[in-house]
DNA sequence: ATCAGCACCTGTTGGC
DNA sequence: TGCCAACAGGTGCTGA
């Protein structure tokens, strides 16, 4: 079943991408980026259910909700149970349309640019890991791992944390990033990626979705409390 | 500036 | 087995 909403309300109508080739494929934080010949781009985001798939002929997903057809016949197919997804097409530069902070692993996000956007604030470094206008790509579960990696908790105000501790962190969302491309992502419930895969990074989470069972490196229960909405998993002895 | 609350949606899970 | 509430990889809006 189509969904009409898919398309974003601030999208150009997505009849400006028939005739199009696709000229490459890319990512900015949450991002899927596909750049069409002719300087537009389709931006698609897949929030919490979305799934990208190339389908071979007659193949269906239950929750199809946008359908882009190829001249050879093939299809890239959107699917989304929850319709949270978007998809939007883009006239002009991707990240600036889109409102995009810097990338969380792009080399640019250095220790200084890291402690500019730290600086003074006051709202806990966890909700700032998570506003994807100042740093995009980091997810509610990725950023609980990289807390506890960094052995900083969750509620410490960002502008507090210490040269050390900036370094810590920047490190450690770096290496669970990388770790969980790596693994191709983290599949807790139904996620799945391009290829219909499961991912395998689940089986390596220190923290998320472990409350009360006992922390990896020191045995003490982990603590769930709730920040922003969210789900927020820490160690109350590891993480200061 | 910041956050709580709610909205958007459906599917799964656990308690009774 | 069934019903119902709670919860989930995310984001955007309103109002305090």
């Amino acid at each position: 079943m189509h969904w009409p909403r898919t398309v974003d309300r601030a999208s150009l109508p997505l009849d400006a991408a028939i005739g199009r080739t696709i000229a490459r494929v890319g990512r900015h934080g949450k991002f899927i980026l596909i750049a069409l010949d002719g300087g537009r781009t389709l931006a698609v985001h897949l929030r919490m259910t979305g799934r990208l798939l190339v389908a071979g002929r007659g193949e269906r997903d239950a929750h199809e909700r946008l359908t882009v057809g190829f001249d050879d016949g093939s299809t890239l197919r959107f699917a989304d149970a929850r319709k949270f997804g978007r998809v939007r097409l883009l006239d002009g530069d991707p990240k600036a349309e889109l409102g995009a902070g810097i990338d969380a692993l792009d080399p640019a996000l250095d220790a200084v640019a890291f402690a500019a956007l730290l600086a003074r604030r006051k709202t806990p470094i966890k909700t700032l890991l998570l506003d994807q206008r100042r740093i995009a790509g980091i997810g509610n579960i990725y950023a609980n791992e990289a807390l506890f990696r960094a052995r900083i908790r969750p509620r410490r105000r960002a502008g507090s944390l210490t040269a050390a501790e900036r370094a810590r962190l920047l490190r450690a969302l770096r290496f669970v990033l990388e770790r969980a491309i790596e693994r191709r992502g983290t599949s807790v419930a139904d996620y799945v990626d391009a290829e219909g895969l499961p991912g395998e990074f689940q089986n390596l989470l220190a923290v998320y979705g472990r409350a009360g069972l006992p922390c990896r490196r020191c045995r003490t229960p982990i603590k769930r409390i709730e920040l922003t909405q969210r789900g927020t998993f820490y160690c109350p002895v590891c993480q200061q």
